[in-house]
DNA sequence: GTCTATAATCTGATAGAC
DNA sequence: GTCTATCAGATTATAGAC
């Protein structure tokens, strides 16, 4: 299947060429690239991130070392699949959280739910959170599911009622500190995960006391409009 | 491997001692050892905590790369001296806070000066609280300063109240918090530092509220326990 | 796209003379 | 304690045949 697509191509092929709407070959090249990068991931968590060789990870997909550069233009390159990979994946996985019509509820969830995304694969955790890879940084293009991330925590934080950056930044400092203590301190438990929702709820309340100041002494309750 | 003794043995049991203070070249190996180590920071804050090279730490020390195998047993034992250099930091530098007769400020402060301390030094943050180097795990005799600095936060939260461990989590997952985003997100500035205050007052907050458990309303009993 | 072969370099660690 | 010499590998990456 000679699929040299140089200019005349098309005036050369006249008849019998049905036309393929995807390449074939392009499919293949995904499929491949896709399992590589998951065999990283396996030989990431077994040897540590750092530790990944393209030797053992080409042996692990059935191809010779310099085979890989057909798909990666080098390692980083693929740190940095592996990096768009994992923020994707956890976008993927925030959308599956059951819709809640209550926001501070909702806030909970998210935090868990992030906790809970961390344990679920430290090393994963490790490449989106922390600057581990002595060359490795982003590229560009690997931003945006990131800032899809973001955008998530972003609107859940607004709809409580928190529109400014600094209250937003207490509740990531919570969020990423429970993540880490989890991960690093406790990995196979859930001993933080455990005391998310109390620590969202105390920031919920702190962002109630801003939002109805109340004067300090212990008045008889009053009636607020918010449930 | 021989699973030789640990790290850092001196031979200080031996020795009966009588007027010999102390062995002149013992302290020239010393002060040199500890060159050595802080050579070996430099090179991790310039190429990376895990792209440090003995030839490139030799060089800096006036040695030839295996004359190093005199101070460490192995590349691992260095970053386990590494790791105990960074805990010990950190315990001399909290004896230096200044003593606060109100345990509320004094938690605050505590707090504010871990995230200060790590910003100081965000590679050496690293390897105190990130599993980051693929074989290194701190040797049990690296674990006495980690204790140590462990037990100022607690003396500091058991004297606002807090004796239960499910409170203590909250607070070291705080702190770990804005401690990584400050470092991760913000390495030269002060943007969760700037916040820190407000979220241990959040923090003890909550506290009182445990403490001086309101009726607030009338919603069946909720948290009462996870003692 | 995959291969073989190899470049080019780096690595931590050891042996043994002095 | 420090050296030279070297081991025994590893590593990523490239060249070029098929």
């Amino acid at each position: 299947m000679s699929d040299r697509r140089t200019i005349d191509d098309r005036d050369t092929a006249a008849a019998p060429e049905p036309p393929e709407p995807v390449d074939r070959r392009q499919v293949r090249h995904d499929a491949k690239r896709a399992r590589i990068v998951a065999e990283a991931w396996e030989l990431a968590r077994r040897d540590g991130l750092a530790a990944i060789s393209l030797r053992d990870l080409a042996d692990r997909v059935d191809l010779r070392q310099p085979s890989l550069y057909a798909y990666f233009d080098s390692k980083l390159a693929l740190y940095d699949t592996m990096f768009v990979d994992a923020f994707q994946a956890m976008v993927d996985a925030a959308a599956e959280l059951a819709p809640n019509d209550d926001p501070r509820a909702a806030l909970v969830e998210f935090a868990e739910f992030c906790v809970r995304f961390a344990t679920d694969d430290v090393v994963r955790h490790q490449l989106m959170f922390q600057r581990t890879i002595p060359g490795f940084k982003p590229s560009p293009a690997a931003r945006e599911p990131v800032m899809a991330i973001r955008d998530i925590g972003w609107e859940r934080l607004q709809a409580v009622g928190v529109t400014d950056i600094p209250t937003a930044d207490i509740f990531t400092g919570i969020v990423a500190g429970f993540t880490n203590q989890q991960v690093f301190n406790d990995p196979h438990g859930d001993r933080w995960l455990r005391q998310t929702r109390r620590a969202v709820e105390m920031f919920l309340a702190e962002v109630d006391r801003r939002h109805a100041p109340k004067p300090a002494k212990p008045t008889p309750k009053k009636r607020t409009k918010e449930k």
